[in-house]
DNA sequence: GATAAGGGTTCCAGTTGCTGGAAGGTCAAG
DNA sequence: CTTGACCTTCCAGCAACTGGAACCCTTATC
């Protein structure tokens, strides 16, 4: 299979494939033409990138849960481990937007929106305390 | 003031700081050594961008907002539109990482953790679906 | 006057995870 | 034989800093 191949099946970019053999991710062969070959393991493990990456992993977490996943003899949890320490930074992220948003939520719905200079989103900035 | 009044006062790392001059979004004076000066006006315009910052607000909106910031003739609804824009942002941010959260933690409860190789989650990651 | 500590300066490189573009080789069809 | 769609590599850039090297300036002490 050639790469085009391979990103309509897995949806990445042959870019970004490209990406991920260049950081070691995947080895794919080489063809006497100096084309990438990818065969249906490559697929499954360029997928399975895919999919990691849509659950927010980064690469380095990548490349441990690929390494676990062709490791038969792996434990479960440590599989679970990352998977924990990932939720872990995926809760701290929500937990910081949530308050981002109630106090831009709080700014916005006191600025009047007119045409008036009159700012209690720029008062909070300049000041550092809402005008309420 | 040196640069690491400013820094002390405004919380900004020196770099920060000497980042924003580069890239514009702030103009100190020089002293005869070269040294950056700021004056109480720069030191509110980092004070405000931190702030800024802090809420979420991308370098282009806190150029954009402290723009509007220094014109006493602006709109507020203007502002507004800004802070409506990157609320919309964020929402979507979170949304994100919920759906994540939610298939992340479906997965991890059905994980044993134990010294087993057999694991849902890297199950899920290979055939993109949940084995439970 | 020498020196050492603690400022300050610039510039270059690296971070994360790609993405765009240029310049060029390859391949299959008409 | 040429056209067009592939493929290749390499270089640059995105956001928003951060670290480090190499060097200058200031102040205090001996």
């Amino acid at each position: 299979m050639n790469i085009s191949d391979v990103a309509r099946k897995t949806g990445l970019p042959p870019k970004t494939i490209r990406y991920y053999e260049e950081i070691g991710l995947i080895q794919p062969d080489r063809g006497a033409n100096g084309y990438r070959l990818f065969s249906e393991t490559h697929l499954h493990q360029l997928a399975f990138i895919g999919r990691a990456r849509a659950l927010g992993f980064s690469i380095e977490d990548c490349r441990t849960l690929l390494s676990l996943y062709g490791d038969k003899s792996r434990a479960s949890a440590d599989v679970k481990q990352v998977a924990l320490e990932h939720l872990d930074e995926i809760d701290a992220k929500i937990a910081q937007l949530q308050q981002m948003r109630t106090t831009l939520q709080h700014l916005i719905t006191s600025c009047a929106g007119d045409t008036r200079p009159d700012c209690p989103i720029l008062n909070d900035l300049a000041q550092g305390q809402a005008s309420s």
